[in-house]
DNA sequence: TATAAAGCATACCAACTGGTATGTGTGATT
DNA sequence: AATCACACATACCAGTTGGTATGCTTTATA
């Protein structure tokens, strides 16, 4: 059933090279195996097995399986989601110009190995929001914080006059995130990069019409 | 962990009270049972459990448990978006008008119980489509209804000149198809129903300026 | 150089997993 | 009345699950 858990068709590599000790192995292995799995079905014996650490080193790193969790949210995921998609936000002069513009290139860089497996943060919010008040927490905190980037950009952009006064930017803010995370999910059921693409063009679509 | 499980928890009845036979209940257990925990961590033995079933019996109606799954896809969870969310665009009048009052509607209708657990086909996409075919072909085949659906009602709104010219009803149906599913995966992971407000406020708002 | 603690390794465990083999009652058909 | 298929029920199974208890090195510290 699962035919994509070989680390041949992953294609993150690990962030930090340098440093390569055993907890930071355990900790992107875990990642692997929570995005191809989801994190209840991720086997703590695939884990050991592909990273040839065994149940002793894991447990003296981490208390359970839960915390390895956890620890995967908070070190491998939110930290790749603030670079990827939150900071990046921060950098841009023309907000409205520049939010076009990175949902363009989004949807270009993306490729089908992107789309195959999708967004690491839906995949644990559809599974584990409901079951587990760690998980959601940490997700809700990272979720928080990519609103808070786009509500400052948009906020920017009323105020410099770019965009139309009826436009609340923190609940706009909160539906073009929406969007965004609905489109991956569409992209990755219709394994197709044109969904992705069209969604995009929706939504940029939108982003022309508030403009003033 | 999972403290929703419990059936006093769960809201939605069957649809058919009437010929409540051995398989519909097993039909009905799982598809609770895979609502909450996802398909892979759903437990036979907890779906025997509460529906007093034996082992023989469910084995008797379904050869194995993936079929177990795409049959509560196909009978249960299709249905349901069918007759909730695919139907009820067909009998619009006005179509902008009225996807905008349905829209709001939803956001009216929808409780904080509805926020916890999501959208079912969301949750089965986010674990299945990329590990198994079989259910990210049905989870397509939805979508695509869903799709086809409101690019009909996009059809009709442009040929009766009541949006502008440059929309593309199938490329736009596509974007509003996606920012709901996401709209209510950002709702649940907040438990917050107002997130659920603000993004079918702006998703409203976006209609409102595609008008002529 | 003695001591302690950190960083593992091995072996084992009870609980649970989906799945199967076999038996049994029961209603319809011949 | 005999046959037979349908609709279960019971018991059992090998494999996997997360977790633990007990060891053994290596490294830092005193």
């Amino acid at each position: 059933m699962n035919n994509l858990t070989d680390n041949d068709v992953y294609w993150w590599r690990p962030l930090d090279d340098a440093k390569s000790d055993t907890r930071a192995e355990i900790l992107f292995a875990a990642y692997k195996e929570i995005h191809v799995n989801g994190f209840q079905s991720a086997s703590l014996r695939h884990i050991l097995a592909r990273t040839g650490v065994t149940k002793g080193a894991l447990y003296h790193h981490f208390p359970n399986k839960t915390e390895l969790g956890y620890a995967v949210l908070d070190e491998v995921i939110a930290r790749r989601i603030y670079l990827g998609f939150i900071q990046p936000l921060e950098d841009i002069d023309d907000p409205i110009e520049g939010l076009i513009d990175l949902i363009r290139r989004a949807g270009e860089t993306f490729s089908m190995t992107d789309i195959e497996l999708g967004c690491p943060l839906s995949v644990l919010a559809q599974e584990m929001a409901p079951i587990d008040e760690g998980f959601r927490l940490r997700l809700n905190a990272i979720y928080d914080e990519w609103h808070g980037s786009i509500t400052r950009l948009l906020t920017r952009a009323r105020d410099a006059g770019l965009i139309i006064d009826e436009v609340e930017p923190r609940t706009l803010a909160v539906m073009i995130a929406a969007t965004l995370e609905g489109s991956l999910s569409a992209a990755k059921v219709a394994q197709s990069l044109d969904v992705l693409h069209q969604c995009g063009h929706g939504l940029n679509q939108f982003l022309q019409l508030i403009r003033n």
